[in-house]
This record gives C-alpha cells, structure tokens and sequence, in this order.
DNA sequence: GTGAAAGCGCTAACAA
DNA sequence: TTGTTAGCGCTTTCAC
C-alpha cells in the first residue's frame, strides 16, 4: 500500500499539503495541487480509509438494509441507492434481514462499528426498537414506516395505489372480492389492507372479514391464504383477488391453477408490485406498479442531500403507483359485453 | 459512542486488558474476562472498526463483486456468500459492475482503500488486468474464471452441464438444434459452447455454424438472436434451442412466443440456469439448474477457511449441474410415440 | 498557502 | 496474568 507520506514526498510537499491537495483542494495552490495529484496518481495512491474514517470520526458509508434480497422488488431498491451512491463516491455496506428483527438488530450493531454517515433501511416490525442503537445516526426508511420519530422516509402511496385497483375490480362487476394481506405490523400492509376498505365503502359493498386472509409476504404465503380462499364453493368464493405484494401473488396464482381455475374466467387477480414474472405469464398480470428502481435511488439522494445541507426537519415523501391492466382482469365469469371470453391459448 | 476505555474503567481493568478480554479471551483471566465482558454489555460497547483496521492493518470485511444484481442467480449468490460471511462475523462490502470492467475497476479500488480480508468476485472479462489493482489479497473467483494466476475458483461443470442438455435434445431426435451463447470473453460462455460442440460431435451430428448466434447475457440479447434464428423459413430454423443462461432464455422464449411458435410442438427450449421464472412459465421450462445459493455460501466459506489455515496452494472447484426435464422439450414437432401433442392448456 | 504537531480508538510489543 | 507505551495513516488545529 502506499501511503500519503510517499506522494508528498514525491511532489515534495509536507503531509499535511499533500493531505489537503487531495481533500480541500480550494485551500491549496493550484501548482501544488496539481504536482500533488500527478504524485498520487503515478504512485496509484489509494487513501487508507480506516485512518480516513478514524480521524474524521465518520466514513464515506452508508448502510443500507432491506428485507429480502431474493425478491426483485428489494433487489432492484439496492441497485438505485448503490447507483446513487456511487454517484456521490459514497460505499453501501448492504446487510439482507431475511425480515427477521435479530438479524436488524445484529447489522445495525455492526453498522455502527464502521460510522456510516447515514442508513437506508426496509424497516422490520422492530426497527423502532432496534433503531435505539445507532443513536442518532441520519436515517432514512425506504418502502415502509416503522413509527420512530425524527426519521425520514420515501415510500409509495399504497392506499391509493390499493384503491385503484379494487376500484377496478369493482368495475368490472365483482362484488365478492378477496384479499391476501401481508403482516398487520408492517405498513404497506395495513395501508394497501386500507386501500381495500375505502374502495369497498365507497362503491357501498359490505366489507366481508372472512374474504381477507393474511400471508407473510412470501410465495408461500400467498399460496396457502389463496388456497383457503379459493376451495371454497362457487356461490361464495371470491371472483376476484387483490394481493398485497409481488410473492404472495405468484402464490395466489399457482393455487388457482392447482384448483383448476382459469384466469381471468373463474378468477380476476391483481397484483401489487410489477417484475417480470408477472409480465411475462399467461395471462399476463394486472398490477399496482412501483417505481422500484427509482424509490432506491431517490432514496439515496435525499439521505445524502439531508447530509450535504444538513436540513433539521424530516421528510416524508410519497411517490405515486402505475395501474397496468394486463389481461388478468375481466368481469366476473369471464363476461366482456354479455359475452364468455373465449379460451385463452397464448403461450408463456 | 462508547470507547473501550470506559468499559475498562468500569471493569477495572485497563485499556489492554479490556482489549484481549474482547479480542484474545484466552489470554486473560477467566474472572477479569467475565468483567470486562458485562461492562462492555452494559454499557452497549460496540468496537471503533476504523481504530481496529487502521491499527491491525486490516479489516474483518470481504469484498463482494458481482455482475448484476437483478439477476436473481446472482442474487442468490450474493445471498450465499451474506450468509456464510455473517456466520463467521464478517462484514461485506458489495459491488454491482453490470458487466462493465470499468466499474470494476472503480469498485476494486474503492475495495483496497478499506483493507478487505479477501475478495470473491464474478469477473468481468477485463478481471485479470484490473485485479492488479489489488496487490497479494486473498480472491476468490466465483461462476466463471478469468483466468488469473493465483487466484482460487468455485465453479459448476458447465461443459458437463450443457452437454447433458444437448444430448437429451439429440435423444428426442432433434437434429437442427441452435444455441444462443453468451459472449466468448467470459469463460461460462466458452465452457457451454464447448459442451454443446462435443455433444453433437460424439453423436455425429455435423457444427452448424449459422446455428449458433451470441447475446449478451441478458433478456434483450437473448430475443435478439432467437428472433434471427426463429424466424428462418421451417425447413433450415432449428427445432431445438440451448440457451446459455437464464436472463436470454426469457429472451428466447418470449421471441418465440412472438413468432407464433408453440413450445416444445414447434421449438423445444432447455436453459441454462434454473429460476421461478422457469419452474411457473408455461410449458415449464426444462434447464440445467445451477446450485446457487450453495456456491456462494461455499465460496465464503473456501475463502474464510484459507484466510484461517493460509494454505497456500490455490484451489479450484467444481459443482455439479442438475438437468431438469420438465416440458418445453419434446420431439421435433411434439411428436410422441407417433402422435402429435395436444395443445397445452396449463394456464400460467 | 504551507508546515509542524497532536491525536482519532484501538492493538500489540514489551515489561513487570 | 496484567499494565505501560508506541503507533497504525490520516486530518486538522495552530503557527508562520
């Protein structure tokens, strides 16, 4: 490793110059600045970060945690604050919680021994408490909401992005609509369950409990409450299901086919959150579409910008759903202008 | 923050003492040790990592470069190495370089100024010239090798892998079988191409060059080149497809799907790498399935162990693929004991 | 605009 | 087994 000692040498400078070349440019001489840089360069000096982060107290980090690295949805939020970050010279240290409390509990510890200048985090149903370790490190929560104050936080309008789709269902004709739910002690879940509700009572349907399940946001999840759902007779299974994330629904939609129902015929579903999958079945699936990608990027902005300016008060931002129709979606039985829909046979 | 020296002064003890009784247990008294150890609890003591890296010279971080973490095989990867990393309490720094060596670059240098303990990474194919960069660390190359001397690998058998796949679409009487490959400077690439080759060769089947076109790993390269084969008239367009990874299979098979060509009655598909996409897609997808989570947990932990034991030969293994027969393989045009296949009505 | 010197929090000789 | 001390490589006062 070469240390700074070495380029000042080289460009017959004092340490604490060659420092200040490379970290406060504005306070040293353009020639020098430049003989300092040439020295670093030709020497390929790499700043021991360790000392960096020692000295000053805090590093060039952010953390960022999320929940499921498996699920596209948390996937592709990792790629746009890391894109982000990058930008801005900063390092991810990136922890995966797999939803489990301890697992947070256990990052942010090990966060806080690398002073990160900030974290980004899918907050589990114990952030609050956990979140009591790090002190009062900049935090900004991505997706969800755990309740602790003073933190920021970028999410998407669930409620209305919920109510959209049930609105649509309604539309069509359902009247008898089901939904899978994710855990009451998340947000997204409580709201999108919220969404669900409104669309209800404003088209004056009865909210029916026994129509709600709930799933644990994974594939299993959604296939076992969609199952209960869906087993039951005809005169008083659902139509139509709304599902409350991406996994649950491909769960929801393998237990129709296993019980033999065609979709959308004897079944409309529509999905929250878009990705391949649900674009590329058959038939093609009607979702509440995030703006995945950039909820991670902007996510990072916005910490980074809160560390730049240092701003005191705390945001709260809210960016919108798509609705995306697909071919999941039709009247219940299959109706289109008092018409069966045909049979559909498109491959994939 | 909570420095060391406040948990030694609780304990009574001194600054060093409290340090080996955290770091080096067995140097120290079992009944100091306890002390220490209750007034670090107490008092939330977390070490200073920059303090411990700068001074050891040396972190307890890995670093963790793969090539796109959308692909849910490389996500899976990462998931792998997180896990066995975290077991051994051992932090990792991720990077995301799409492919690109220039970001490579970027993320290996920022990589050296934090003073990982050893590298595992997916090679981009300029690896060897930009893991200069990095001087003696400890690497560990992960799904393909690029060819660096030194450096250990964890791969699967691809040759072995995909000759498996062409020889079954040989067994099923296909004779114009096509494949998409990946790009010749990534030795996965090569290695498949190879199986493919032997496969036709020890059946006696003559290379077909117009047979084989390349993509770039991802679904848009993958239509690109299956609408190029696809769209010969039938006497000349193949009637079986090999494709080389997940993300260009997607490609293939929507292209198909777009040219009207029904799977497997008019084209049979085998992938490489398995993936939700494939197993619910419809016709199910037959694939070469990659153990994925297990080489990246066994990556770390290969790694882990050489920093433990600093043996220093290097290593280089292989896993075993899985072919899985599921059902867009068949006979040329879907012809099974002498019959035509009826059409596929399995909705997803 | 530049240099000298102190010190971030920890670990590892060396002494006792 | 424990304590004392030096110093990891950098940034940042404080002088000049």
């Amino acid at each position: 490793m070469i240390h700074l000692e070495e380029v000042a040498k080289l460009a017959q400078v004092s340490l604490s110059t060659a420092s200040r070349a490379l970290s406060k440019p504005e306070l040293v001489a353009k020639e020098t600045r430049k003989r300092v840089l040439e020295a670093a360069r030709k020497l390929g000096y790499e700043p021991n970060q360790a000392a960096r982060s020692l000295r000053q107290r805090s590093s060039r980090t952010l953390g960022l945690i999320i929940t499921d690295i498996l699920n596209p949805f948390h996937a592709t939020l990792a790629k746009g604050v890391q894109d982000a970050a990058e930008k801005h010279n900063y390092t991810v240290f990136l922890f995966n919680t797999d939803e489990e409390p301890e697992k947070e509990r256990r990052a942010l510890n090990t966060l806080r021994g690398h002073l990160p200048k900030g974290l980004i985090l899918v907050p589990t149903s114990k952030a609050q408490e956990n979140l009591q370790l790090v002190g009062n490190l900049p935090i900004l929560e991505l997706d969800r909401s755990s309740g602790t104050p003073g933190v920021h936080s970028i999410m998407v309008d669930n409620l209305g992005g919920s109510k959209t789709a049930v609105q649509h269902l309604i539309a069509l004709g359902h009247r008898r609509i089901g939904m899978i739910v994710g855990r009451m002690d998340i947000s997204t879940a409580v709201e999108r369950f919220q969404g669900y509700c409104e669309a209800l009572k404003e088209a004056g349907l009865p909210y029916q409990e026994d129509l709600v399940l709930h799933g644990n946001h994974r594939e299993m999840g959604g296939r076992i409450a969609a199952h209960a759902l869906l087993s039951r007779p005809p005169e008083t299974r659902p139509t139509a299901l709304f599902v409350g994330n991406n996994e649950m629904t491909v769960g929801a939609v393998l237990s129709a086919n296993e019980l033999g129902l065609r979709i959308p015929r004897d079944l409309s579903i529509v999905g929250f959150d878009d990705s391949r999958w649900a674009r590329t079945m058959s038939p093609a699936l009607t979702v509440v579409a995030q703006p995945d990608y950039d909820l991670g990027f902007l996510a990072c902005e916005t910490l980074l910008g809160f560390l730049a300016r240092g701003s005191p008060q705390t945001t709260n931002l809210r960016l919108a759903t798509t609705f995306l129709v697909r071919e999941s979606t039709a009247p219940p039985g299959g109706l289109v202008n008092g018409l069966v829909l045909s049979e559909r046979r498109i491959n994939i």
